[in-house]
RNA sequence: GGUCCCAUCGUCUAGCGGUUAGGACACCAGGUUUUCAUCCUGGCAACCCGGGUUCGAUUCCCGGUGGGAUCACCA
């Protein structure tokens, strides 16, 4: 069988971690299988169109490398792929149900629909439309103003198989009069997808666990359409950080876009978002795309929903961020850079980016790590003064320390062997402890709170630099 | 309320009748020639409850309990 899936989404313009996931599980479906991956748009909500939204959707899964093979920007043989644009094909649909007496216009106005249902809200009953369904509604044509309701024949319990779930089943209280055909003359959701899944031949539906209560109405759609029913793939929530609920724009989720925003890795997100739910087994915790179409197993899959973990992944950032190549993270990094490393060169860029790769979590942590090897930090006596190693010193013994090294580094070759080597003989010949000396030269060099290794440092900044930085703290110091 | 689904450390999970219940994140302590980060070592920490089945249940069955989803002219 050829394998054919597709990620459908709504373009509402916040592409959120739940939604990537309902993208990579049929993406790494249908490359294992060397099937087709199929892009569709599914934009029959007009009250929740929003401009650009379609744009961001495809950018975000480009940067995550999710690509499609068959989709609303490249065509395909079974374009459109935009479910605006296929209009005439659910009236076609419609119009066999039509025929068959399965479909029939709903006469009442949406006041009075919510006026049943409210009484039977009001009974703590679930509103079924089809215990009110009227004796001889009108008849329904394209762009009569009403909608076109699905008519259930046989009333009874449905059995189905997910590949995630298990075998499920679906009472027949859950099986509903459900509009196929909006007001509006677009289809519903619960319409739409059976037509386009079936036209565009989709072997798996996947999708999140909320649909499998309306499962009843699709299998009897299935049914009344004599179609056999793709396999069935519902993957269970994101969980909300706190409380039980599942994640959400309200609870503060970020979208993706912020994530990439804020310096996470496409990488990173992706391996955090396969974990969620299902490993391979083994106690690996990195995956690689290349790795998850290799290894991922539906039967795998946690049945329960899992909760976001913002701090794993952070960790997974870091851990991601460590292994990249660097010519890889240098271009992941090109729009990160602080104001003064925007304004050096390409090499010298590189040069930085390698010293702090191993300490960086996230690429939002680049400024802070590398703005003094591009321009000269501002003394701040008080980062020495305040030092808890540093400030155990008398000045004079600050200021001659300074002096002492700032002799010995002149003397030597500028790699980091040679400065290694000469710090250490300068922690001998100074009797000084190591944190003493070196806390002292880091921060008379950077003024930051954090840094590479000193002799990494040191190499990096350059000779002539570095040496002026030092002396510069020195004269500062002396005359404080 | 109806329907459906789910249930192992705080979190993500391994386990598919017999295990000192394993790993990872987080947290705590210590170590790696400074800080931060990395890395290493150690620590803390779990089978929702009650019945069965069985020589033996975290594991299988039933019932509770708890949690979630859904009951739209949204997807």
């Amino acid at each position: 069988m050829k394998v054919r899936t597709r990620f459908a989404p709504s373009p509402t313009g916040y592409v959120h971690i739940g939604n990537i996931r309902s993208a990579l599980f049929p993406y790494l479906l249908a490359k294992q299988n060397k099937g087709t991956f199929v892009l569709r748009i599914e934009d029959t909500d007009q009250n929740r169109f929003v401009a650009d939204a379609e744009e961001v959707l495809l950018d975000t899964l480009k940067w995550l490398g999710l690509s499609w093979d068959e989709g609303v920007d490249i065509g395909g043989p079974f374009a459109p792929y935009r479910q605006t644009e296929r209009r005439d094909h659910y009236i076609k649909w419609a119009e066999k149900l039509i025929k068959k007496g399965m479909a029939y216009a709903d006469p009442y106005t949406p006041a009075e629909v919510d006026q049943l249902r409210a009484d039977a809200q009001a009974k703590k009953q679930a509103f079924l439309y089809r215990n009110y369904r009227p004796e001889n509604p009108p008849k329904w044509a394209p762009g009569c103003g009403k909608p076109l309701r699905f008519k259930q024949t046989k009333i009874e319990r449905k059995y189905y198989h997910d590949k995630i779930m298990g075998d499920l089943e679906a009472g027949a209280e859950t099986l509903d009069d459900f509009v196929l055909i909006k007001a509006d003359g677009l289809p519903t959701y619960n319409f739409a997808h059976i037509v386009d899944d079936s036209e565009m031949e989709c072997t798996h539906v996947t999708r999140g666990v909320e649909y499998l209560s309306s499962m009843g109405n699709y299998l009897a759609l299935y049914d009344a359409f004599g179609l056999k029913p793709p396999i069935f793939v519902h993957m269970p929530h994101v969980m909300a950080p706190a409380g039980n609920k599942k994640l959400g724009k309200r609870d503060g989720a970020k979208s993706v876009q912020e994530y990439r925003n804020e310096g996470f890795l496409p990488e990173a997100m992706l391996n955090f978002l396969v974990m969620l739910g299902w490993n391979d087994g083994t106690t690996t915790d990195i995956f690689s795309l290349d790795d998850m179409v290799d290894k991922f197993e539906l039967s795998r899959v946690q049945r329960a929903g899992a909760r976001f973990d913002e701090k794993r992944l952070l960790w997974l950032n870091g851990q991601w961020i460590r292994r990249l190549d660097i010519a890889k993270l240098f271009d992941y990094a090109k729009d990160f850079w602080g104001e003064n490393g925007k304004k050096s060169t390409d090499e010298r860029r590189m040069e930085v980016l390698e010293a702090v790769q191993e300490r960086l979590k996230t690429l939002g942590d680049i400024p802070a790590l590398t703005e003094y090897f591009f321009a000269r930090p501002e003394i701040d006596l008080a980062m020495i003064t305040e030092n808890k190693f540093i400030s155990k010193l008398t000045r004079d013994e600050q200021v001659n320390l300074l002096e002492v090294a700032i002799l010995k580094l002149e003397a030597i070759d500028w790699n980091t062997d040679a400065l290694q080597e000469a710090l250490n003989e300068l922690l001998t010949e100074t009797a000084r402890k190591p944190a003493e000396l070196f806390s002292l030269l880091r921060i008379a060099v950077s003024f930051a709170p954090f840094s590479p290794e000193l002799p990494r440092t040191f190499a990096v900044l350059g000779k002539d630099e570095s040496i002026a930085r030092l002396k510069a703290t020195m004269d500062a110091l002396a005359k404080a």
